[in-house]
DNA sequence: CTCATGGACGTTATACTATAACGTTTGAGG
DNA sequence: CCTCAAACGTTATAGTATAACGTCCATGAG
């Protein structure tokens, strides 16, 4: 039962490298495929990457719009489909927001501890708990193809500065 | 590590009696928190009832309309979000749906399992698995609130049946 | 070089899901 | 009876996502 490092990004954190690094990963990733990852792609997973909080589409497409570009929904929900589809970017269902795949490439399962005092969303591969969910599904005859594994709370950043009940900034970045 | 019983209905089984059980069961849990289980509510809470797949709000709209009764989206929501208050139902965050509760009344932790193709909806309350889920929260320092976990596939029925891909009446109730 | 092909994207319209806001009804308790 | 709050009706609107069709352009076969 190994210590895990904590998922969630320290606060004075460099995420300028979160980024860059991010977008290095996804260039990797499409070459390895095939894949085109065009400006308009890079752009929306920069925006996904702007924060370690979920982002709405339309979010995206208001910041898109600042760009000078015109843009429309299926402009977004294209480039996100497309993220989705080389596991660029994970869509938190509870909140019908996107965040960055903190393990692009990589062959994983995922689960979400989602802060609702911060918005913060880390990503866990628990590969032990990932089993187990697949053991219990087997049990009963269940045969998994995806999984939605989302925790919501607080993260104990958050517990530690508001010690009863928590405000601010929550949530999906709008 | 005891065998549990399949928490996937069987494919005879005497539904009519899952949904008078869910109901006197709602009446019940009701009775004992003081909550009044009006006409309107009862009925939404037999249309999420009618079968073991979720169903939208919207189809369930539908069903009120040819009540002869008339109803707009506030009718079904404010049904709804009062029995997701009481623990009668619960929503599926993967398929904006609803299901009815399997255990209204228990205090539970719960997963669900969703078939891809026949669509129907299992909830397991699978204990060692949540305090598995909760273990791994913990060890990050991540206090849980509320969980999501929704696991799609495909069911041992469907499986048997469909050895090779899955279509058919597919997917949630519309 | 030319043209057929298909992917990416622009654009418009629309579907689907959910809530805000306000007025009316209803029923329990005084 | 009267009062009050909860439940409900009604209209409008917000928020999320996709359908459908046309254009542009890179690529590669001929
Ligand atoms: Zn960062
Ligand atoms: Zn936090
Ligand atoms: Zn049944
Ligand atoms: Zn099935």
């Amino acid at each position: 039962m190994a210590k895990r490092q904590n998922p969630f990004p320290r606060s004075g954190h460099d995420h300028d490298r979160c980024v860059s690094t991010a977008l290095a990963a996804a260039e990797e990733v499409c070459e390895r495929s095939g894949e085109r990852l065009t400006p308009l792609r890079r752009r929306v997973l920069e925006l996904v990457w702007g924060s370690h909080k979920p982002i709405g589409a339309y979010a995206m497409l208001d910041q898109l719009k600042g760009d000078g570009k015109s843009a429309a929904p299926p402009t977004v929900y294209r480039a996100l489909e497309f993220l989705l589809g080389c596991g660029l970017i994970h869509r938190i269902e509870s909140l019908n927001a996107y965040v960055g795949c903190s393990h692009p490439g990589e062959n994983h399962v995922t689960q979400f501890l989602i802060c609702k005092a911060c918005g913060t969303t880390a990503e866990l591969d628990d590969r032990r708990l990932g089993d187990a969910i697949g053991r219990s599904a087997a049990e009963h005859g269940f045969n998994i193809v995806s999984r939605v594994i989302e925790l919501s709370g607080t993260c104990s950043r958050c517990r530690a500065s508001q010690p009863r009940e928590g405000q601010s900034d929550k949530g999906v970045a709008v």
